[in-house]
Parts: C-alpha cells; structure tokens; sequence
DNA sequence: TACAAAAGTGTACAATAAACACTTTTATTT
DNA sequence: AAATAAAAGTGTTTATTGTACACTTTTGTA
C-alpha cells in the first residue's frame, strides 16, 4: 500500500461575491493586512481563508466572508475547487503566509464560492486579517493574492451563463425595481446590448417577476413601474 | 486571529466513470478489500483515494483510478466537492478506514470527478486495496461505502444535463457507431423515448458527427450506416 | 419466397427567437 | 405656458427551432 504523504495540506474556502452599482458589477476585495506594515506590500485578494477541521464547507465559506467583511447570512455556492499544488507558491504569496499561517509552506486546495448581493443590504466593513473590504467594478481589478484572479475569471463564467438562462442575477438589484434597471444589469453581466422589446417580453413571462403598483419617483423623465422578484433564491 | 486546527483533515479525490454496454448505463465500482477478512464486512465503492501532498487534484484522480482498476490515461471532469464533516464517519466507514488510514479518524473532504469511457478500450483489472472492479449497471448499484450513492447521483445528474445540450455522450460508444445505436444511449442516459426522425435530424446538423462510406455487417436486419464522433473530447 | 427486424425518410404545425420605430409621460428649463 | 430632455412603454413580421406523426427499404434467416 502507498505511503501517504499527507503533513502540510490544508483547504481552504474563497469567496467571490458580486454586487451591481451605478451600473457596475462589482465583485468585494479585502485588502490583505500588511505583515511588514510596509504598505508596499500589502495587496487585494478575494475573502478566504483556512476550513475548520470539523465544519461543514459550506459554513466555512459563510464563516469566513463574514469574519473578513462582516456580511452575515450570505448564501454561498459551490462552484469549483481549485488543486494545483503550486497555487500559493509565488514568493509574494509565500512571505504572506509565513506571518499567518502555522503551516505557511503546507499546499492549499481551495473550494470556491460565490453568491449575489444587493449592495444596498450589506455594507461590508473589514476585520480579522483584512485592512479594508471594498467592492470593486470587475474591470478594475488589479493583480491579486495567490490564483485569485482565476478564481474570479471562472466565477464570472459561471454568473453570465446563469444569468443568460434567467437563473440568477435580480439578487443584485433592490427588492424593487424597474426592468430598465435589469436590463442595464444583465447587459453589463453578458457586456452586450438586449433588444428592450424582446428583454421585456421575456421577462413579463416569468412568473418569477411580479409587476408592482407604484411607480418610480424623482426622475427627470416618465417613472418607471416597479417590479419585484418573487422566485425562489437561488444564490 | 483564530487558531486553525488543521490536524486530521484529509483530501480525496473520487471517480465516477460511466460506460455503455448492451443498453445499459454502467458505472464502474471497485471491491473494497475486506479488512477482517470476513466477507460480509466487504462493499462496494466508488474508485477513490487520497491526494498526495505535492500532487494536483487533476492528476490524482487519474492516478487513483489507475491504481484501483488499471484503467490508464482517463480524462476525468470535476464536478463537485463534498464537505459534509462527517461524511466518512459511520460505523462501516469507520471500521474501513481503521485497517487502511494512517489517520482513520481524520475528516475527508472528496473532490468528485467524472468521465465517460468506450468499455470495449478498457477493461479494468482490479489492484491495490480493491478486491475487485466491476461494471455495475446504474440501476442496479448497492448500498455504497461513505457518501458515494450521493456522489454518484449527483454524478448522474451531471451526465444528463450534458447530453442534453449534446456536450458529451459519443465517448461511451465505440468508434463507429450507428445512429440507432446513439439514440439508445441517449434514452438510457435521459430515461425517456425520442423521436427517431427528430433525432436523426438534430444530430445530422451537428458537425462533430461524421457519416461513414461503411455499413453495419453481420446483423440480421437492414445494415446501418456507420457514424463516428469528430469533435474535440470533452471528457 | 416470405418473414422478421431495424433502418431510413419528410411534412405540417406550434413555439420561440430576432429584428425593428414611434408615442407617452414626467420634470426641468426658458 | 410652452418647449425640451430623458427614458418608459408598446406590436408585428419574419426566421428559426422544436414537435408530432407513418410508411417504405434493406438485409439475413427460416
């Protein structure tokens, strides 16, 4: 029978959790703590960290995006695990660990998350090793810790093909909302232009979408009806 | 900052491989050798085992596979990764893992693959701590060590949606097959009848299915014209 | 030569997707 | 009070795709 090498692997879970406003989709950062206290080096990454040995991994994702940014109650879901067993063995990455973890040279596999939000409902405020925790437009993300810039390409894969299949994506907007506001939203999503026509018949024939009585108030143009999603949540 | 208590946590990697013989789903399920060496005490599994420290998840599902059943060089497609922390932990499990695991105690957190193989390349051969390695018809799988009946469904479920959308399936068949013959395999798979012209004209308009110069020999009915899959391999 | 078994084939109808432009309503400005 | 700006709101036509449905052909065997 083989040996087990099994000294110095640790799982961890990441989160990559999506919020819209004014008309961009975001994705919440923290801002690892600086060991050095040199702020050169201090750097973005996505809320994750290490699984208790005995909690379920879906709690640990939910933990741990609460402990880093105070978000409670946020529905995590399962979207890959991501193996290579060089992940966190930039030097960069390394020096980080070396002043956080008891095992900075073990291997890490993480299991990663991700969820929607209505950035109006959860005003995220850093703690534990996180210096900051702030939403930042997906465009304009820079250079993050360890293989986090992949995590988020594969997360952002997976929200376009959910959201092109209706499935997800009105957990970003207020509870009320007009269909020219979902509209923007998945059109920033898939980053193309929808037909307003066929968007809105589309969406008039889910019986997820409930038109509301009330209108729009304060715009400088017709007011918009309101509606609401009254599906049940998937992210 | 938190104390992480990291010790006994184990990873795993678990295989669900399907193949297709006279018109039955199969899924290929290793013996687990009896400890105590008394039979009623052996069950099945799914071929599985754990990661080495140093190696990628990717490469240890294949591996895993090849030192349960000798099947080489099979493309394996994760799917989902199971975290429940107790998911090794009944009395069966227990009993197992005790005679196996340098830490029997250890909670095991399974990253899940799955891959479609023609059974005519690959006929497994039993090795390591499995007894034996056997094709089992999916309808007809027993009660399996672990969580492994989870996986496995959640496996199916998988295979099903990407028939559907004419991902995969062609893998399971031989080279040349005839479009009767693909028909099956996709009522087996999906569990439901479909219409012959309808599906004739569906897969004649994909490109990845090319037409043969060459007919079906040797059956007593009118000879098929013979098919074969040209696209890229999925898994 | 007739029988058994599966192969092979087309059409009509329904549902869905895609292209496309003008009128309406409100708040603000002049 | 009238004009303007800004986005809301609304239908029809055409193309594409999906679905339902039944008979003839070809081979091997009896």
């Amino acid at each position: 029978m083989n040996e087990y090498i099994q000294s110095h692997l640790d799982v961890s879970v990441d989160c990559v959790v999506f919020g819209f406003h004014n008309n961009k989709l975001r994705v919440l950062l923290i801002e690892q703590e600086n060991p050095s206290k040199d702020s050169q080096h201090s750097r973005y990454a996505l809320p994750g960290d290490l699984v208790f040995s005995d909690e379920h991994t879906n709690h640990a994702a939910e933990r741990v995006l609460f402990e880093l940014t105070s978000l409670k109650g946020i529905y995590l879901e399962q979207f890959h695990t991501f193996g290579d067993p060089n992940r966190v063995k930039k030097e960069k990455d390394q020096e980080w660990l070396k002043s956080t973890r008891k095992n900075p040279d073990a291997r890490v596999i993480t299991i990663a998350y991700y969820s929607l939000v209505k950035m109006e409902d959860y005003i995220p405020s850093p703690s534990s090793f996180a210096e900051r925790a702030e939403w930042k437009d997906v465009h304009d993300v820079p250079e993050l810790a360890f293989d986090h810039n992949n995590i988020l390409t594969k997360a952002i894969e997976i929200l376009r093909s959910e959201v092109s299949n209706h499935k997800i994506g009105f957990e970003l907007l207020p509870q009320k909302f007009t269909l020219g506001q979902l509209q923007q939203l998945y059109e920033v999503i898939l980053d193309k232009q929808l037909d307003k026509r066929n968007f809105r018949k589309a969406i008039k024939k889910m019986d997820t979408i409930l038109a509301l009585e009330e209108k729009q108030k304060g715009v400088l143009h017709k007011p918009a009806q309101l509606f609401t999603y009254i599906g049940k949540r998937k992210i």
